[in-house]
DNA sequence: GCCGTTTTCGGCCCGACTGTTTTCAGTCG
């Protein structure tokens, strides 16, 4: 039994109760009751197999005798007669948006769905929209969605297989047949979501790596094995191919399934012209002529291209290939330029925190400064803060930061845009704090010119030093919001305001693709976790690989000023 | 289902948006 397994019973349960119509109060009481135990300082499954959990609020008589049952038995008779009154199938639907209990209800009630291909028959056929509270918009809306959610099928947050990829690479790394051991393909290139995982491994026997591939623990169920390649599935259906190849072969085959698909084309194109014939496991002179190149690192082919040594995160054919010819390559930022981060949250908001522990997970990074943004009074599903307690909180920092040496927190806060382009805060509140992080988190579906308008209005106000999450978007889930980027990255070029890369896996806001632009326009980029713990600042590793994708230098990303120098760039 | 207490039951966080309605229910953040 675990922490996790007890959390998602609880959650599970809501959702159920929600599906039967239950008392509002009494659902809310279970996610309540979730959130204890996921936040609980200590052995939670100990304390409720031991029936400690008295006096722990949010956890009444009913939640500690519920806990107490799963902890020591494994399950919960309630759970599981709650369960049988529903398919299994049937949570997929919320994964729908628009779709809640009420209406998943109904469909199941009225129309017997019970899954979400069942739900696209009765929207293609004019069953729905005949339901009370459905209509031809809410059939359209839901079509949408089923045809989003097909189109990202099988693909993964970078947060999703990060555990998995350095699971497998420690595995094969410590088999004693493997010489090197890489992996490759769209994860290596840090794009934002991912199909499957490469691995590329150097061995003198293939047979013997891609059984060891396959009889591994991360192993879910093997999809085909042979003498040098392997595929398999491993938790949650995420596909994981192996090549295994020589010494000889190596920097071709990490190159070619490196990719991208179309710099490869372009690099072997280049080689053609030179003479030489490329592909994924030798480069040798065209026309049958004897004899292959001995090259043993991806360094030594670029470089007997003529090219400087083009970094995975790079790979796009999107200029990268010329800029090597001419030098021109940027030196692109990494993990240890970072000397702070902005836009986190505490247990002010809705975060799980406190301005305390969240200072010291910084300062156990490495961190010199630590900028606080709790959400702001319009945010009120998290909690946001209003003026009393923003200044008591600025004030609770100023208090910390005595405290301190060589750290800071920076007092800020993340302030709604509002509808109309006005900030949550007045300048009087905001001209108090060290800095502001301005996003927009409602009336998402204004359409695009508006939502500009809204944004540039925004950043106009000299108090706000950065924009938060500028699309809006969320990986597999939701697409961006209308705005017109290039526009907005105009106007914060023109009132010196930073651009966020929000570096939450499910973010990873601004897109990668406007980096170089907004560059070049002269923005700066500010690489923030995000954080809602102290774990989450470990997402600033996202970001990081997003920001070398996106051809930025430490010159580009303000954090990695120092303390000392960052003041002035953010007016504290 | 939890909490707090004027100790045994009443209150529990709020507002915007959307699509359906024609005054509101459901979803979302």
């Amino acid at each position: 039994m675990t922490r996790e397994t007890l959390v998602s019973v609880l959650e599970e349960i809501a959702l159920l109760l929600e599906l039967k119509g239950e008392n509002p109060f009494k659902i809310r009481a279970y996610r309540t009751g979730a959130e204890v135990v996921e936040s609980f300082p200590g052995d939670i499954v100990k304390e409720a197999a031991e029936n400690n959990l008295a006096g722990t609020k949010g956890i009444g008589d009913a939640l500690r005798q519920k806990l107490h049952e799963l902890a020591t038995t494994g399950k919960l008779v309630f759970h599981e007669r709650l369960r049988a009154e529903f398919p299994a199938t049937i949570f997929e639907l919320f994964d729908i948006p628009g779709l809640g209990p009420k209406k998943v209800k109904a469909l199941y009630e009225a129309l017997g769905v019970d899954s979400v291909s069942r739900l696209r028959e009765v929207c293609e056929s004019s069953e729905v929209a005949e339901l009370a509270g459905f209509g031809k918009k809410s059939v359209e809306k839901i079509l949408e969605a089923i045809a989003f959610r097909e189109k990202n099928a099988s693909r993964f947050r970078q947060e999703e297989v990060a555990g998995v990829v350095e699971q497998i690479l420690d595995f094969l790394k410590a088999h004693p047949a493997v010489s090197r051991a890489e992996a490759a393909g769209s994860w290596r290139r840090a794009k934002e979501t991912v199909h499957d995982v490469d691995f590329i491994t150097e061995t003198g026997d293939t047979a013997a790596v891609t059984a060891a591939f396959v009889e591994g623990p991360f192993v879910e169920n093997v999809i085909v094995r042979g003498e040098t390649k392997a595929s398999i599935h491993v938790a949650k259906g995420v596909q994981c191919d192996l090549r295994a190849v020589s010494a000889e072969e190596y920097p071709f085959a990490l190159h070619y399934f490196t990719g991208s698909k179309e710099h490869n084309i372009a690099m072997r194109s280049r080689a053609l012209t030179r003479g030489y014939t490329l592909n994924e496991y030798r480069l040798a002179p065209t026309g049958g002529a004897p004899g292959a190149e001995k090259i043993q690192t991806e360094q030594e082919l670029y470089r007997f291209l003529g090219l400087d040594y083009i970094e995975p995160e790079l790979r796009e054919n999107a200029g990268e290939i010329e800029a090597a010819e001419a030098g021109d390559l940027p030196r692109l930022v990494a993990m240890e330029n970072l000397r702070g981060t902005f836009h986190n949250h505490t247990n002010a908001s809705d975060g799980k925190a406190t301005l305390k522990e969240m200072a010291e997970a910084a300062q156990e990074l490495g961190l010199q400064y630590l900028g606080i943004a709790d959400h702001s009074k319009s945010s009120f599903q998290a909690n946001g803060l209003h003026a009393d307690r923003l200044l008591s909180q600025v004030r609770e920092i100023q208090h910390l930061n005595d405290g301190f040496e060589e750290f800071r927190l920076f007092a800020g806060s993340e302030v709604d845009i509002l509808k109309d382009g006005d900030l949550d805060f007045d300048d009087e509140i905001l001209e108090q704090l060290d800095y502001c992080v301005a996003s927009v988190h409602n009336a998402m579906t204004q359409p695009e010119a508006k939502m500009t308008e809204r944004i540039i209005k925004a950043v106009s106000n000299p108090h706000v030093t950065m924009l938060g999450h500028p699309t809006g978007r969320l990986l597999l889930r939701r697409e961006p919001y209308a705005v017109d980027i290039p526009a907005v990255i105009e106007a914060c070029a023109a009132t010196a305001t930073v651009i966020e890369l929000n570096a939450n896996p499910w973010r990873l806001d601004l897109d990668w693709r406007w980096w170089k632009h907004a560059a070049e326009m002269g923005v700066k980029c500010a690489i923030n976790p995000d954080a809602h713990d102290a774990e989450g600042l470990a997402f600033l590793y996202y970001g990081v690989r997003i920001a070398r994708k996106g051809w930025l230098t430490r010159k580009d990303v303000i954090n990695c000023l120092p303390l000392g120098e960052i003041e002035a760039v953010i007016g504290a």
